[in-house]
DNA sequence: CAGGATCCAGACGTGGATCCGT
DNA sequence: ACGGATCCACGTCTGGATCCTG
């Protein structure tokens, strides 16, 4: 087990060590073996390099690095180099903060560590290579689109209008259904004191955003679809 | 699996085709080994009477028959016929209920099974006998007194006299400690809406109680310690 | 193509109770 | 002797995400 990473900088040091390394190279390193595919193992890729960069693995709504307040995710690239997945944010569960800098999607996007992985279908798991990690804080452009996102979409989801909330709300942030299946539903007090059930929702962040981030990190020219 | 009881009678029934034989003749029936003791294993002879006698496992906060309204409690006693250990209730969570009638401490115990079982050191768990069941109501004395230390009990809990509440308040009914460890908290509001940790607790039996019901039931002239 | 549905690992909570030191 | 501490099984929840139809 590798340790907690003591700051940014030994965190990137780290990441300059695994760049351009397999999965398989990786797993190996802990005496695991990769799965032929993610359909039953979807967390599988994010859990390994949790293990391999010392993160503080199944802490509560708090970064994976705790000591340096930094988030890891992994952010799975096409050929071109566009994010194929959105990405999972926190779960959206009432109450929420008053405020955007008190908020939990607030806290973990504030500083993130991405770390693309090549995702091609006709890529074996085991082949796959891990991308330049870019260690990423939100322009003042983005965290002003991410907080109006946010201050609408959990206006809704206070009010409880459940009807009109759909995963097309937002320009970089989007609500959408989190958990084992579709049958769930979550007890909830809604805000007139009425006991409900709701669908467990979570944030999640457009690919039109993380794409962003890519462009950003790589001095790439936009990329037309 | 035993399917669930359609009536009192019908698990009543059950009750006496096994009234006598041995834990371990049960564990058979299931294909299970009894274990050595009880030290790591101290649900074991509730939960194989659950799988005899067809309760409906794991439900929360209902009775263990839900059809039938009944809940089941194996009562370990010793050679005396005397109650061994208090019995465990219910969980003691705020918020409860207003009524006495409305609480979880009344629908689990205005109608329980109780399975007695013995439970004398020196007979290997395999070995120990089902004892007579009985079918049991609370008379109205003794919902009166539950009835009273639940209300001073639950107050005390709700107002947040924790340093003044022990396991020696209450006739019948106690407040003890339920948990893995004594380290384990939980998050709380109290009743002026502050943020606090509690220590989880349960709502217990006191021996002397369940040797009224004992000796009741067998008509046994009342034994001095 | 992306919104809604789903999948695993591990932490956590609850119901089954008994242990054990003072 | 009993009040405070503890132990297992198992269901649920959460954080890691990707799958898969219309």
């Amino acid at each position: 087990m590798t340790t907690a990473p003591l700051s940014e900088n030994e965190l990137l040091q780290r990441c300059e060590n695994i760049t351009g390394l397999t999965l398989g190279e990786l797993a190996a390193q802990l005496g695991i073996t990769p799965p032929e595919n993610l359909q039953h193992h979807k967390g599988w890729i994010g859990q390994l390099l949790e293990q391999i960069l010392g993160a503080t693995a199944k802490s509560k709504a708090e970064p994976d690095f705790e000591l340096i307040g930094v988030e890891l995710k992994t952010l799975p690239l096409n050929l071109q180099h566009q994010p194929k997945e959105s990405t999972f944010v926190c779960t959206a569960t009432p109450p929420f903060a008053d405020k955007w800098q008190d908020s939990l999607v607030w806290k973990k996007l504030r500083r993130v560590l991405w770390i693309p992985i090549e995702a091609t279908r006709d890529i074996a798991i085991k082949d796959r290579k891990i991308g330049q990690a870019i260690l990423w804080t939100p322009s003042e452009q983005q965290a002003e689109v991410l907080q109006q996102d946010w201050s609408e979409l959990t206006e809704m989801l206070t009010i409880g209008h459940y009807a009109d909330l759909t995963a097309k709300h937002g320009t970089y942030l989007q609500c959408r259904p989190k958990a084992a299946h579709s049958k769930i539903t979550r007890n909830d007090v809604n805000h007139e004191g009425h006991a409900e059930k709701i669908i467990p929702r979570g944030f999640y962040l457009r690919t039109c955003f993380t794409q962003q981030i890519i462009e950003s990190a790589y001095k790439l020219p936009k990329t037309s679809t």
